[in-house]
DNA sequence: GGTGCTCGCTTGTTTGTACAAGTTCCCTTA
DNA sequence: TAAGGGAACTTGTACAAACAAGCGAGCACC
């Protein structure tokens, strides 16, 4: 069951991506929206605040709503899941684990994902056959043994984990820096050794805040970007100063 | 005239950084939180959806909302404004301004700005006296008078171009990547030639869609990160590949 | 003992109404 | 001509009511 806020969401956003509301153009009022689709003011209301949220359109009160952008935003999974978001943009991408191995918690870790042992993959991915990104994950104890079954060449751990175990990663927190490359970095990224890499750091939890994992990955300069729309009412993206968050 | 659904939000937030509810507690359900503040369920709903919103909380349909996380995110101008930023957070900071020029802008930003000549800014920021971070900003025309009369170490423009102007930075979108330092890059960094810079390209606009900067942040690595929190029904930041968003 | 089902609770969606607050534009007035 | 004052419009906030959908615990049954 689809609710009907997204239906009109989804409509709206078909248009603006179109091009049917030029960039700076306004939408029309809520109550013209509401008499179009034959819904109550606040359906239309839930529906242009997903726009909003997704930073298509701004809002202000007593102005009538305006478009901001015309490029679409993926969805969560994509940011999660290496392969779900290289597919949904036409890219051709693979993947093979170089190391895995269970070892004792790091304090970090320990702190984010319990006190027992973690699994710790190593994998490489690679984006039109190039390798662009180093993932290096602890897994939690409970789903070790799924991960384990996994083959080494395995496309989409997340889709792997769903399918197998029913997991799904609900929520998550990422911790965006630039770090030089190590020497295994860079002879596994064919970089040379200091060169910039672009980390991402985050844990995963499933929607009862159960920790999955914790993971460093790196991508090489150049090949991946992070792009994040903000507008006054809310914003996600933070800055935090030094490395004081996420412990060593 | 604050929105009481603020309020709302903001007692329960208090009671969960205070650390009344652990992570992983379950919060009191909509009713009980209607019947205790006095105000109605759509009222008490608007009040979650914000803490929801900064990672706060989780909610599933069926279930009771779960503690995710009792750390506070910061707000919209402390993303834009590294003077908010680091004032908010305790930091003891400066900024110098070394150079400015009206140009013709690059077609990139012509395409962002508009087609007049536009304000290049360089400037270097310290933080702890230590310098952390370049930025380099093209001003839209229509803003560029009001800058030019800004003193060199002016401590931050965001605060003195709304206080000479009323320009208020509503809108904005964020490519982050990281890149080798440059020559220049290096020598007012303080750092080696090619070694990593977290970069941070951005575009702000009024909350009219007027746009008013578009600049190119590098900070030094290990000074600062960027942190996100995601759920997933909805998230804001996105992956881009390689460089095809913002052009040269 | 374990499996499956039902029932109550909780969140999600939708509608309707009313008023508050800010914007835009036109029209009056000095 | 320029400043000021509305009036109409538009978004924001709040309340009330009803049903849909998912979760979890407890119960009955095998």
């Amino acid at each position: 069951m689809v609710a009907r806020y997204e239906l009109i969401a989804d409509e709206l956003r078909g248009e603006i991506l179109a091009g049917a509301y030029p960039m700076g153009a306004q939408l029309p009022s809520e109550s013209e929206l509401a008499a179009r689709f034959g819904a109550a003011r606040g359906t239309v209301r839930q529906a242009v605040a997903v726009l909003a949220a997704e930073g298509l359109v701004g809002s202000r009160q007593g102005a009538r709503r305006i478009v901001l952008g015309n490029a679409r935003s993926q969805s969560f999974a994509e940011l999660h899941s290496f392969a779900q978001w290289a597919r949904a943009n036409g890219h051709r991408y693979g993947g093979l684990m170089i190391n895995q191995r269970r070892r004792p918690p790091t304090p970090a870790e320990a702190a984010r994902l319990g006190p027992g042992e973690v699994l710790d993959v190593l994998r490489v991915r690679t984006l039109e056959d190039e390798p662009v990104l180093l993932e290096r994950t602890a897994y939690a104890e409970w789903i070790a043994p799924v991960v384990e079954e996994l083959p080494p060449d395995c496309e989409s751990v997340t889709q792997a984990l769903y399918d197998s175990a029913g997991v799904v990663f609900a929520y998550g927190e990422h911790l965006i820096d630039a770090v030089p490359a190590s020497a295994q970095d860079a002879r596994l990224l064919g970089v040379r050794r200091g060169s910039p890499l672009l980390r991402q750091r985050r844990v995963t939890t499933t929607h009862e805040g159960r920790p999955v994992e914790c993971s460093d990955d790196r991508y090489r300069a150049g090949s991946v970007a992070f792009s994040i729309r903000n507008s006054i009412g809310a914003n996600p993206l933070v800055r935090h100063a030094g490395d004081l968050h996420f412990g060593a």
